[in-house]
DNA sequence: TAAAGTAGTTTATAAAATAAACCTATTTAT
DNA sequence: ATAAATAGGTTTATTTTATAAACTACTTTA
């Protein structure tokens, strides 16, 4: 009836950083901090936790000088998401 | 564009509680219990919270000479059901 | 050149989930 | 009659998470 929610995903933090990437493949950091309206510190540690089980990918370069931290959902994030979706709904329907 | 999901419903086994009680209206605490596939101590303590939060009701009586928790959902309860579930389908459609 | 801003990371604290141990009473087997 | 098992939970302890606060390192502006 009521399948375990992946963890790493019912988080509100990580599933609306999911939810970003889902559509646009790429964001950067500031990006995800303001559209989730998070402190810098708590993405940070969400990102880390979403890159460590290969949701995400994470560039680490330089733009104008400064550090620029680019995040891409994996295939493996993609399966996650959706899979977590589909169970969801049993909960809510 | 995010807005913050209810804590007390972005819990796995509170959400399937609730979500069985939005059904039912009511149900006695084996019967959730099993169908969430918890332990009792895990159901008693976040019962404990959906209560102290005005989502559900408890009452405490006997049947066959055994205690027998019966738990129901309230119209406050029915509500915050309903605004997380709205709020939550931002982050997953 | 000092202050403020950018882009984060690390560390510490608070809150949550979960498991393990416990409690009280009842039923069943010996 | 009594010991063991079962029912129906609660309480306490431990682990895991989420979050905030403090810090680092560098850049830009006054």
């Amino acid at each position: 009836m009521f399948k375990p929610l992946d963890p790493l995903l019912h988080s509100q933090l990580r599933l609306a950083v999911m939810s970003l990437l889902i559509g646009l493949e790429e964001a950067d950091f500031t990006f995800l901090k303001e559209k989730t309206a998070s402190t810098a510190g708590n993405l940070s540690v969400q990102l880390d936790k979403l890159e460590k089980a290969g949701y995400i990918s994470i560039q680490k370069s330089f733009r104008d000088k400064r550090p620029l931290t680019t995040c891409k959902i994996t295939r493996k994030g993609i399966s996650a998401f959706e899979a977590y979706v589909e169970n969801l709904k049993k909960y809510i329907e």
